[in-house]
DNA sequence: GCCCGAACCCTACCTTGGTAGGGTTTTCCG
DNA sequence: CGGAAAACCCTACCAAGGTAGGGTTCGGGC
C-alpha cells in the first residue's frame, strides 16, 4: 500500500471552493499534493488508488450523497486519516451529526482564513475542533436573504418534502413522488407550517420567496 | 483619479471561496492584483480608494446587504468596470435579478474551473456571460426579463389580483382590500389561471417566482 | 428496560380554492 | 342600434388543503 508521501484530500462540489481550500493547504507548506474532487465516490477512489491520506477536508452539503456516511467510511476504513469537515451554514445540529459520524473537526466556510489554517493545524496534531456548545445559538449576521431556511428545526423529511411545496407541487404528487399516503403528507405539512410560522403552503412559499434552500441531508 | 493598473476585485462572504476565485483570477495571468473582501461596504470602498477595478466578480449571496444594489452602484459610479456575479444555487430568477441589475455575467460556483476562467476571459472581452433561457430546466416557453400584465394578456382587474396572490394573500382578503365580494375575485382568479395555463393559485406563484410584474395597462 | 421523537398509517371534519351556471350593468366598437 | 367584453353579484358543487385525534413501528438516549 503506497503511503509513500503525506497529502491531503479536498471533497467540495463546487469547485472554486475546493480550489480555495487548495490553496490554502499548499501556501503554508503543509502539503506539497493536494488532491480535489467533487463528490464522495471520488474521494473514495482517490484514497483508495493512493492510501490513506494525511487529511481529508470535505464539505458536509454534498451533492450526491450524504456527509456522514462518507465521514464514517473514511474513518472505518483509513482510520489515521484526520478528517475536518466544513460547511456553509452554522447550524448546530450539522457540528454534531459531523462529530457523531466521528470526524476530527468543523468549520465554518465563513470563518477567517487564520482560523482555518490553525483549525487544520489543531486537528493535524490530535485536537479536535469543534464549536463550544455554549456558543451555539449566536446567529448573528447570518441571516437576510442569504442562507439556511433549513435547520430551523426541520426534520429531515419536513426539509425534503417542504422542496417539493416550494416547486408548486400538490399534496397528491408529492404522495406519489415519495411513495406515501396523502395523509401523511399532509401530516408533515403541518409541522412544516407550524414551525415555518404561518397558515398555509401559499403563505410558506411567498415568505420563504427568493430565499436559497440547502440542499436535505 | 487613481486608475495606475488594472486590477480585480472578489467579493465572498466567505474567504475560502474568495480566495479560490483570487486565485484563479491570478493564476491565468489575468490580474497580477486581486483584492478580497467579504461585504457590499468594504467592496465600495476598494473601489473608491483605488479607482475603478477591470472586475468586480461577487457572490449573489452577501450577508448584510442585497447584491443586485451593490451591483447597481458599481455600475453606476464605476461604469467601466466589469461585473461578473457568482451563486451558489441555480434558480433562473437569480440569474434574472443580476441581468436586470445591470451586471455583465452570471455563472454558477458548481461550475467547473475551465467554465469560470472563460466566463472572466468572456465578460473583459465584452460578450455578456448568461444562461441560455432555453436551459433553464423544464419551463417551456416562458421569457426571462420582466413581464408584464399585457403580455399575459390579463385585464387590468387581473393584473391587480394577481399581485394580491403573488404577495401570498388568500381570496377573503383581497376580498376585503378590494371591497369586493369573494365570489368575484375567484371568478378573476379562474380567468387568470386560465390565460397562465396552470391549475391553481400555487403553480402561478411558482411559475411567476423571481419574476417582477409591471402594472401598465 | 422505558421514554421520546420521527415517520408512517387511518378517519373525520372544516375551510379554502376553483368551476359552472345563472344573472346585471357599463363601456367600447362596428 | 346590436354585440362583445369586462366587471360585478349570486348559488351550488366538488376537489384540495389543513387540523385533530387516533394508532403502529423503529431507533437512540438514559
Amino acid at each position: 500500500m503506497p503511503t509513500l508521501h503525506r497529502y491531503a484530500v479536498v471533497v467540495d462540489d463546487h469547485p472554486l471552493v475546493a480550489h480555495g481550500m487548495k490553496e490554502f493547504l499548499g501556501s503554508d507548506a503543509m502539503f506539497e499534493n493536494v488532491h480535489t474532487c467533487g463528490d464522495a465516490q471520488s474521494c473514495v477512489a482517490i484514497l483508495t488508488q493512493h492510501g490513506s491520506a494525511a487529511v481529508v477536508v470535505l464539505d458536509f452539503w454534498l451533492a450526491g450523497q450524504s456527509a456522514p456516511a462518507l465521514i464514517k467510511t473514511i474513518r472505518s476504513s483509513w482510520p489515521e486519516a484526520i478528517v475536518l469537515v466544513v460547511s456553509g451554514d452554522s447550524d448546530p445540529a450539522v457540528q454534531e451529526k459531523v462529530r457523531q459520524s466521528g470526524a476530527h473537526g468543523f468549520l465554518r466556510k465563513s470563518e477567517p482564513a487564520a482560523l482555518f489554517s490553525s483549525a487544520v493545524a489543531g486537528v493535524l496534531g490530535g485536537v479536535p475542533w469543534f464549536y463550544p456548545a455554549s456558543h451555539q445559538h449566536n446567529n448573528q449576521a447570518m441571516h437576510d436573504l442569504s442562507i439556511s431556511y433549513k435547520e430551523l428545526e426541520l426534520s429531515h423529511r419536513q426539509g425534503q418534502i417542504l422542496d417539493y411545496v416550494l416547486q408548486g407541487l400538490p399534496n397528491k404528487r408529492i404522495a406519489q413522488i415519495l411513495c406515501l399516503s396523502e395523509s401523511t403528507i399532509k401530516e408533515h405539512i403541518t409541522g412544516i407550517l407550524r414551525k415555518l410560522d404561518v397558515s398555509n403552503r401559499v403563505e410558506a412559499i411567498t415568505k420563504l420567496r427568493g430565499r436559497r434552500l440547502v440542499n436535505e441531508h
